[in-house]
DNA sequence: AATGAAGGCAACCGCAGAAGG
DNA sequence: GCCTTCTGCGGTTGCCTTCAT
């Protein structure tokens, strides 16, 4: 490719426009349409690049652009967009009427993106972050170390825990088994990030989320069913949430599904936890998939959460 | 009130693919 | 099939505003 950029001709303005100039572009589009982009500005009497004629339309000049803040609904919607498409910015705003490409990436740049960073989520994978996954077994392994160090200093002490050594000895075990399970989610979602076509993945994304005129709320959740499938990134956790909420379902012990994997101290089956491909188990390649009944831990999984703090 | 830092947004730049000759 | 031109997209930058000290 490497063509020359359309703006380096000398003389051509660059920087804000002016209103003069936005008048300009907006007379001649409304009465000629745009049409070539690269005569357009000689034609309009504008001294800018077609380059940049263009963007200042269809970001800004634009009749149908919608300005303002963002709706939770179109937060929830580039959530979930974002969490199948990634950075397709263009195709993520597609399905937001009235929101432009540019406005949508910067909103993701600016509040999204750190608001998933600050919750623990990957913002590129929306699934926890890996960092943390990766010092964990050193954690796990320093807390044993410990434990350890302290039974052998204090025998009258190891004594006495002997007695409640079953118990004791039981949820260690399960606990360990839940962290390993976490631990193999993380490491699968290493593995298989990034697979998927985009045009398969859009597609997707287009049978499960709303449609542009902006049905979102309840119908934003997947077709497969919000009874049986359980979020595995922080869009669908939200969106599960959100979709639970409108029904008025959440007081009934609807929130044992979203958060059924700890929540309440609750643990997953021991045998779940030793089968990869279950539901502890997170795929990748789609956020879809063939999850059944198995909960998934990833929507609430922080470093600071009770449950770790207490197995730390 | 002044100043520096951080946040938010508009616009630019360069690349890639499509279209046309 | 190759080359050139045009358009669109995503990443990045820089300016302006707001907030904190």
């Amino acid at each position: 490719m490497g063509r020359s950029p359309c703006c380096d001709e000398s003389g051509l303005k660059k920087g804000p426009w002016t209103p003069e100039e936005d008048e300009k572009l907006l007379q001649y589009i409304q009465k000629n349409g745009h049409g070539s982009w690269r005569t357009l500005p000689r034609l309009a009497g504008l001294n800018r690049c077609g380059k940049s004629c263009r963007l200042r339309w269809t970001n800004y000049l634009r009749p149908d652009i919608k300005r303002g803040k963002f709706s939770q609904e179109e937060e929830q919607t580039i959530l979930h967009l974002h969490s199948i498409l990634g950075n397709k910015w263009s195709a993520i705003a597609a399905h937001l009427p009235g929101r432009t490409d540019n406005e949508i990436k910067n909103f993701w740049n600016t509040h999204l993106k750190k608001r998933l960073i600050q919750m623990g989520f990957d913002p590129m994978t929306h699934r926890p972050r890996t960092d943390f996954f990766a010092a964990l077994p050193q954690l796990i392994a320093l807390a044993s170390l410990r434990g350890q160090l302290e039974l052998g200093a204090d025998p009258a002490a190891a004594a006495q825990m002997q007695a409640g050594a079953d118990v004791d000895v039981a949820i260690q075990a399960a606990k360990l088994q839940y962290l390993q399970c976490l631990l193999q989610s993380a490491a699968t979602t290493i593995a298989s990030t990034g697979g998927g076509s985009a045009p398969d993945a859009e597609a997707a994304a287009l049978g499960s989320v709303c449609s542009p005129q902006g049905t979102h709320g309840a119908s934003t959740v997947p077709v497969s069913g919000a009874g049986d499938h359980m979020p595995c990134t922080f869009s669908e956790a939200l969106l599960t949430v959100s979709n639970e909420a409108n029904q008025g379902a959440l007081s009934s012990g609807a929130d044992d599904d979203v958060f059924a994997c700890h929540g309440g101290g609750s643990l997953p089956p021991l045998s779940d936890a030793a089968n990869p491909a279950d539901g502890c188990s997170a795929t990748a390649s789609s956020s879809f998939g063939g999850r059944a009944s198995s909960p998934l831990p990833w929507p609430e999984f922080f470093p600071d959460d009770p449950f770790i703090t207490d197995f730390l």
